[in-house]
DNA sequence: CGTAGACTTGACCTGCGTCAACGTGTGTGG
DNA sequence: CCACACACGTTGACGCAGGTCAAGTCTACG
């Protein structure tokens, strides 16, 4: 039933963004298509337009750019509940691909329908554009990995960011699923699979993180994020917000603004 | 004037939006204060709410991000008719600074006027996702260029990016004021400034760009371009769109949709 | 039980960082 | 008008993080 399949959905927008109880329903009740993508499947590629969105609901897909000499750079992941090609309801031709990582569900949604409900819910506008800044965020966050930080760290990092991603309770649980290849890790920080390989050594070894077939664990969670440089605030918002409302009596109506630029 | 100042700034939205005559005059109006800023000077800190945007009217801001060694690196440019801090609009606690990287000047809007021009017009709300969405994109280049391209290519690549979004007519033009020093582009780079200088050395040999104190020479667009592994493609949209409107006779009025997914 | 994809290891190489010194231009104050 | 300072650019020597190549080993799965 989709009303269960979109719920990670609505609650990913629900955490930063306030909805009402309309706008819940019109969300999991938009009409979807459901399909399983297996491994390295291309779902979007690059300057193909595409006429619908698709909201991952189990599984790993990652955002994809091609160089010249046939090697790929992932700029992104995505993990259940988040929709990986928002941004073409904006811009319908994509400029990189999407594609899955392991074997996925996702749910395709029409942009009409997507369209129609951000057109008729200021809510709805107002989650998938905070929606864009949150994957913005995440983006400069690797921008500053792969710039200024060691494999070690690049690793690190990428794995605390899948943790509080995949909400991993860092008080009952050290463990988490990231069912990723080693050579997806390399594509994803910069480096060869070789390294990748011996960093993951040395952190294992110096009893930060194990990895092993698909699973991470993160036995000393300050410890890690410490060496990764990792500050998880980028990720949330404190707590929900709703900036944009129709606002029932037409005119100047605004918030308190205080005198701070 | 006012009118004079924001004039670049719509013009760019307008590039892949299409805005109503009101809507361009809604924007043209906007309340603002115009502030000098000079060099190094911090417009938006981490972690610090925000009341206001700033748009680009003159110079160059970056987004910076610091790590714990007291380096910085740089996770985009913004150039006259950015707006840097759109996304504070959504989110006003910054998780990444904002800086001048010359002498610049910049107009200060109130997010309450922005809010309120949002939710009165759906071609407003409408651009400034789009531009979210183009800024990710080009983030998402940057990925690209720091994960997987030599030092030569990043410089070159940055050039490229650069000439394109100060609008360098290359027909008619081989030179664009560029004024950054060596270090910022390091920063921006993700190398020492020691290789900067070197690579850029190699590059004006092998005759595809010269670099003197501010101001960017580019002989052969087309050969910078190849060697940067550089497509434009990212940075534009091919014709001004509108996907959201009003629609006039509420009900399920929506777009022709081809049965592609 | 064989095959293919993933992981591992070792040897070697190189792009880039680091350090430290030295130019070069530009603005400032005497 | 000079001299000094300071920020920026340049150069050389050296070291290391991480790439590359090539040869295994392990594991899952048919």
């Amino acid at each position: 039933m989709t009303l269960r399949s979109l719920q990670l959905f609505v609650e990913r927008l629900g955490a930063h963004t306030c909805l009402t109880e309309e706008e819940r329903l019109v969300l999991l009740s938009l009409p979807t298509s459901i399909y399983q993508v297996s491994t390295e499947q291309a779902l979007v590629q690059p300057n193909e337009p595409v006429q619908s969105s698709c909201i991952v609901l189990r599984g790993i897909l990652a955002g994809t750019s091609n160089i010249q000499d046939g090697e790929r750079q992932i700029t992104s992941f995505y993990v259940p509940g988040d929709m990986p090609d928002l941004h073409t309801l904006l811009r319908p031709k994509a400029n990189f691909g999407l594609r899955a990582i392991c074997s996925s569900d996702i749910a395709r949604v029409p942009h009409a329908a997507l369209l129609e409900a951000m057109r008729r819910f200021a809510g709805i506008s107002e989650a998938f554009a905070r929606e864009l800044v949150r994957e913005g965020d995440v983006r400069s966050e690797w921008v500053v990995n792969l710039g200024k930080r060691t494999a070690k760290q690049r690793i690190a990092h990428l794995f605390c960011e899948m943790a509080v991603r995949t909400k991993m309770d860092k008080e009952t649980h050290t463990e988490f699923p990231f069912p990723v290849t080693q050579a997806v890790l390399a594509d994803a920080t910069g480096l060869s699979t070789v390294h990748v390989n011996r960093s993951i050594q040395a952190l294992r070894h110096e009893g930060l993180l194990s990895f092993v077939r698909g699973t991470a664990q993160i036995p000393d969670w300050k410890a890690l994020a410490k060496a990764a440089d990792f500050d998880r605030g980028y990720l949330e918002v404190s707590a929900p917000m709703r900036r944009l409302t129709l606002a029932p009596s037409e005119g100047l109506l605004v918030e308190q603004e205080p005198s701070v630029w």
